[in-house]
DNA sequence: ATTAATTTTTAAGTATGCTTAAATATTTTA
DNA sequence: TAAAATATTTAAGCATACTTAAAAATTAAT
């Protein structure tokens, strides 16, 4: 399949993730940067493979043959990440960035070779599980998002969903990372932000971060 | 640049090394499957662009910049191929297959690290030579192709030119191998067909052979 | 050196994946 | 709830990378 329409489901899947109601081609077009006509036409391409169900000006929903299409490049991407994060000393916006090429050129032969040599791993380096090979995944996630959380509550980052240089840099600066604990010291509610502590650190977030921020409860 | 483009350079690179005089549109469009318009087509373009030199009729002839790209390209899928081969338990057929994909989607930044974790190798596992960074090869190449070999001289395959998975098959079966020694027991030259020896059997070899396997004198 | 065979080129057309602009529907907000 | 703002869809068009069929040139064969 066409690197355009795995990068179109794969979009769908994630927006999914933090926020269903929303998947609609202006959003993905949006993650895709492409325009809303662009993705509207796409919608319906792939609604004719079968690849997703298509209702004007309704949300997009993935198929099971979408979801598994979805799936099998997630699951690439996120062996090829926990790989490179392995085997080379790069940043991980820059194995994002890798990644984000190498999902689409995989074949599963390959992603099966990958997952073998690092022992069938159940998480990326982002904290992002891993499906198997029959586009499962098994580990239940008991995380939510940070704009979830409960006020006095303390928390382990478990992913941070992004693929954004500046948001990865942001987060290194202030020791936003996999594995770290935070504090939540007050959910401010009507405004949607989120104050937390993390280290010696007090920190504001908004809804561009606590939306794709994750944590589990300690 | 597109991965169309970075074939049909390869395409030419690849096929001047043996048959420089016949690097026309119909040769290229019979190695990539696509019909010949389609290659006179794509060659037209690439003059534009500067990758190569088209004049009707004639033999097509990559510019400094297209042999730069064609070896940019060759680096990184031979560096893919010795990665593969080392990391991973997969036959030379398969790492081929896979490397003819990552090839274009590897930035430099990672055909940089999968150099350095190689030690830098100057050859792949089919015995071509890898390209420096700067697209150089440095290594002087004193194979020669089968076809031109001295009857009762022995030699050393040095490299098996080939992407056909029969080829390998057969190679494999008959020790047709990177390193091992074989004696050219006698040319049939205007049969165009070659008589060697390699382990305990004689083998006969015609030209579809010949020209892409390569040998040193030992 | 012609003729025949092959190759290359041109021409017309197709599918994919985009674009912008305008029309239409939905959602927000006042 | 009606107007304003926003999002989606439709329509027309474009570039890329192909196709087939026919014309033109080259190459090979007798």
């Amino acid at each position: 399949m066409s690197i355009a329409i795995e990068n179109f489901v794969k979009a769908i899947y994630n927006n999914d993730k933090h926020d269903i109601k929303n998947t609609k081609p202006g959003n993905i077009a949006k993650k895709l940067g492409i325009s809303n006509a662009a993705a509207t036409d796409m919608a319906k391409k792939l609604a004719a493979k079968d690849l997703l169900n298509y209702e004007k000006y309704q949300a997009l929903q993935l198929t099971e043959k979408g979801t598994k299409m979805a799936l099998n490049v997630v699951r690439k991407h996120r062996l090829w990440e926990a790989f490179l994060f392995k085997m080379f000393d790069m940043s991980l916006h820059d194995i994002h960035r890798e990644a984000e090429l190498l999902e689409h050129q995989t074949s599963d032969l390959l992603a099966e070779k990958i997952s073998d040599y690092l022992g069938h791993p159940k998480f990326d380096p982002h904290g992002d599980p891993i499906p198997n090979a029959d586009g499962e995944i098994t580990t239940e996630d008991t995380s939510i998002a940070l704009s979830d959380a409960i006020e006095g509550n303390t928390y382990t980052i478990s992913r941070l969903m992004s693929d954004d240089k500046e948001f990865f840099d942001f987060c290194a600066q202030n020791q936003i990372k996999y594995r770290n604990t935070i504090t939540v010291s007050k959910q401010f509610v009507s405004n949607k932000m989120t104050q937390i502590s993390i280290a010696s650190n007090t920190i504001v977030l908004n809804e561009d971060f606590t939306k794709i921020i994750y944590v589990d409860e300690n």
